[in-house]
DNA sequence: CGCGCGCGTTGACTTGGATCAAGGGAGGGC
DNA sequence: GCCCTCCCTTGATCCAAGTCAACGCGCGCG
């Protein structure tokens, strides 16, 4: 069964960045971020999301540090922060807006594995080259670190290394629910588990539990749940009629959680 | 698309371990491993993986320490080594065998996340509780730590760290690859990347590239890779028809890799 | 030794989700 | 204001893989 973004005749949305891959460059040069935090460099003792992310790990003496190696950088709707293959040159924490993380295989077919919100760290599987690529779904705000400054600082702070472990493991355990869920869930499971795991990422970061945000396309759920985009649109049509939930602009209100979350368990 | 041991009807091989659950316990006990290598309790010194597992990590003058704080292990076919849930009170270094971990559904479907060979850990994601279950296909020798020695042995030794971090790294690498394949890749696809991803695996452990010994059933393949049983059977099967390979007992031969891997490749 | 069981294979058929196709609405650029 | 592009939705049809079923082989056990 040939599925998802592997309909080699309309490939993925990404083509529309092969056409302005000239711009990417541009795209990515550091954009001179004119972020507020800046103010007086010191950008990361106003965070608003370093007690989530891997910064947590030090102390708060240490920000002045931490600032002076990092950056505040601002990336565009669609932008790349990083393509597959390319040399990792640098890590990121996403302070602001949504990520996805993305494998292309050769004929265009597309695996999302990930979508970041703030607080949550890119370059954790980090070699040489990135292994997958990442873009901007909205306006985004991160941190930037090189990748040599981060080394050292994570070789200077053993609770640092710790913590990105730590971080690792968690990431390595919710990649094995999302291995379940592609290899043995049908497609409500998969949307229903989608938009709950969704729901309380964000309500950990203090949004409503009822009314989720969905910055994403169909097509994107779709390359994340290993399905085609019509079968999520279907199937989050099908939750509305069935009034589990109430399909809203940019995103879905969940009507009658206890339903869903039925749907989604196992 | 109802996939895999999701059959309800016909459970998983699982059940076979229910009915002699009074025996686990029993079967899970130290087996006071009568291994070779213990001798003078230095199974260490001469552990055959060591150089490729995670022990590496250590200089030669703390492997006395290493052998005082493991022991050397044996787990008879279909046994289980842990269960997803139980308080993760162990971890283990694989010295021989094979061990599949997997995720199980409330119904009982099954998704295998990976199988283990010699020299692969086991514990990497670990949490107070093990996220996944894990037992032998055939005979297994494992180097078994409590979690308390290990965790300790991690504090003390910041260079084991790093490489237990590098290992996770690794695995979060692969899971993704797995993603992949489960999310947007078609039958022969798996199975042909299956195939040569254990073969390269067995290589670098210094077997054949040509005969591949297939020591799980068509059933695990399958739960690893998202379909059937009987699809697997059957893609096996067209692959051996088409002169890819050949089907010999407990295994395949390899006789047109370069076509294999056009199969597998993307 | 033969019986049963686990495992693998193969055939027939069914089906969930993919594919193909058409159309609608919102937003942004000119 | 109008077009164009990008999403999203929905319907019709198709097909890869799932399901159901039968059978064969080898091995261990009574």
């Amino acid at each position: 069964m040939e599925r998802g973004s592997g309909r080699r005749t309309r490939p993925v949305p990404q083509e529309g960045f092969m056409a302005i891959s000239g711009l990417i460059d541009e795209l990515l040069a550091p954009a001179s971020a004119p972020c507020p935090h800046h103010a007086g460099g010191e950008h990361c003792r106003v965070c608003k999301v370093r007690n989530v992310s891997v910064c947590a790990a030090l102390e708060p003496d240490e920000l002045a540090l931490l600032s002076s190696l990092s950056e505040d950088i601002a990336f565009a709707d669609k932008t790349t922060l990083l393509m597959q293959g390319d040399p990792a040159l640098a890590v990121y924490n996403l302070t602001e807006g949504v990520v996805r993380l993305y494998r292309l295989l050769a004929d265009g077919r597309r695996q999302i594995v990930g979508f970041l919100l703030p607080g949550d760290f890119l370059g954790l599987a980090l070699s040489d080259h990135y292994a997958f690529s990442a873009d901007a779904i909205g306006h985004v705000q991160a941190c930037r670190f090189t990748r040599a400054a981060f080394t050292t600082l994570v070789d200077d702070k053993p609770h640092l290394l710790r913590r990105l472990h730590q971080a690792a493991t968690h990431e390595l355990t919710q990649a094995q629910d999302h291995m379940v869920l592609l290899g043995r869930r049908n497609a409500e499971e998969k949307v229903a588990t989608f938009l709950l795991s969704l729901r309380d990422r964000m309500v950990r970061l203090g949004h409503s539990a009822v009314t989720l945000s969905l910055p994403m396309t169909r097509q994107d759920m779709a390359d994340y749940l290993g399905l085609t985009l019509e079968t999520v649109s279907r199937t989050i049509s099908r939750l509305g009629r069935e009034r589990v939930l109430m399909v809203v602009p940019d995103g879905v209100r969940i009507l009658d959680p206890r339903r869903l979350e039925q749907l989604g368990a196992a």
